[in-house]
DNA sequence: AAAGAAACCGGCAAGGGTGCCTGTTTTCAC
DNA sequence: GTGAAAACAGGCACCCTTGCCGGTTTCTTT
């Protein structure tokens, strides 16, 4: 089942670019350069931010010429968008694998937590970097924006629906699941960028504190006690 | 008493720009339009990222001429240091005084509250998106971060030791104020990032949940109950 | 009032980026 | 095998940005 849970999500984010199994050698070489040229684009991304991406630095990275770059991706927003694609579909694909090896016999007390920490993994790698630089970038380009956004609630709907479908035991409680998510998707973020101000010491503070909320929305949603619809002033 | 506060924190991020009163009408004009510049800057920073922030545009948008900005900023880095301070500057000052006006007469219990809603209005400012532009081009660019970084720091600094000051009656519970703060920095900044992905309602559920993680912690701070030192399963 | 300093102006060369365009080589179809 | 098509190479023109420089105007000093 859960094998089925993650290609049926993978298969949702999946870039235009994979879609479809190649079976002439042009083809199979073209799909391989147009994923190095991604790869080597998600590398200007994180190390030198959205506006480093640039069609050069990308050809002279892969080895490639500029006339083949242009060959595959018309425009450097053509580019942008299948790095788009491409961290959408490696951030799923990264967290997926990290939590499904951990969860892998757990208590269902426990998913809440595996779950939190696997996201907080997910988190420090290089196609996170890339996501930050894309959606900050996105606020003020709105060539960009166009490609990122939907992609983004793609993403956002996926993890939603899947995380609904999984946990048919939690059907009563939806709501606070997508509240967890959201609060930890969010906290995240925001720990992720001001790491380098708070320093490590506090930003682990932080993340145990996450951590509990965490823990404690599960009790409360599992007792069936936290109403969310209305102010409960009784309750967290 | 307040008024000395608010006067001690601004004090310690006054931007050098503005640090001398000008006596003579040189001076005066020269201060006038170096804050002119930057405040343009400012604007090119928010409305096309910091890849936007050029000396071109600044001094179009202005009506100088680049020869008056290459006279007060003789390199683009010049520009952004001076931007990178005002920015904090402002941050700084419009949250004070929103807070304390918001602040003004309030229960000792509701000042977490207060503040945390304080701060999620100085998230939405322009000058927050002007700081959440120089923040992650400072993560890719060792140049800017040399100037970015210690001024966040500084920032951060001013911010908890103040707190710190102005709450006596908290002593015993300083730890847990840090963390109060460092929590609801860390998610505001996390939720006005995803806030165009998961849509303004799931975010007025996530703030509502911060609010009521910081009003449990202020309450559990408060009875002395907490220990963030040592692995509690009973507390949160 | 005259010399000096500070604010301001506009142009220059260099570098880098983009999009397009003409060829060349490799692979595919018949 | 031959023509078509796709992958690849590299050059050209245009635009933008940067840093700098000589020249001009406006204060300030004495």
């Amino acid at each position: 089942m859960a094998t089925t849970m993650q290609q049926r999500m993978l298969d949702a984010m999946l870039p235009a670019d994979l879609a479809a199994e190649p079976e002439r050698w042009q083809q199979r070489k073209s799909v391989r350069t147009r994923v190095r040229l991604v790869e080597a684009a998600i590398d200007c991304l994180v190390e030198e931010g959205y506006s480093g991406l640039t069609t050069q630095k990308v050809a002279e990275r892969t080895g490639s010429s500029r006339g083949a770059m242009h060959h595959h991706f018309a425009t450097r927003m053509d580019l942008a968008a299948a790095v788009v694609e491409h961290v959408f579909y490696r951030r799923m694909q990264a967290f997926l694998d990290d939590y499904l090896s951990a969860v892998a016999g757990a208590r269902d007390e426990a998913l809440f937590e595996i779950s939190t920490e696997a996201y907080w993994r997910s988190v420090q790698t290089r196609d996170y970097a890339a996501y930050v630089e894309l959606a900050v970038a996105a606020r003020s380009d709105s060539d960009l924006e166009r490609v990122f956004l939907p992609a983004a609630q793609r993403f956002d709907a996926v993890w939603i629906s899947e995380m609904i479908e999984s946990f048919p035991q939690w059907q009563a409680r939806w709501e606070t699941m997508k509240l967890v998510s959201d609060f930890v998707v969010t906290a995240h973020m925001g720990l992720m960028l001001n790491l380098p101000v708070i320093g490590a010491k506090r930003a682990a503070l932080v993340r145990r504190l996450v951590a509990r909320v965490v823990a404690l929305l599960h009790a409360e949603a599992a007792a069936g006690i936290l109403d969310l619809e209305e102010n409960n002033p009784t309750g967290l």
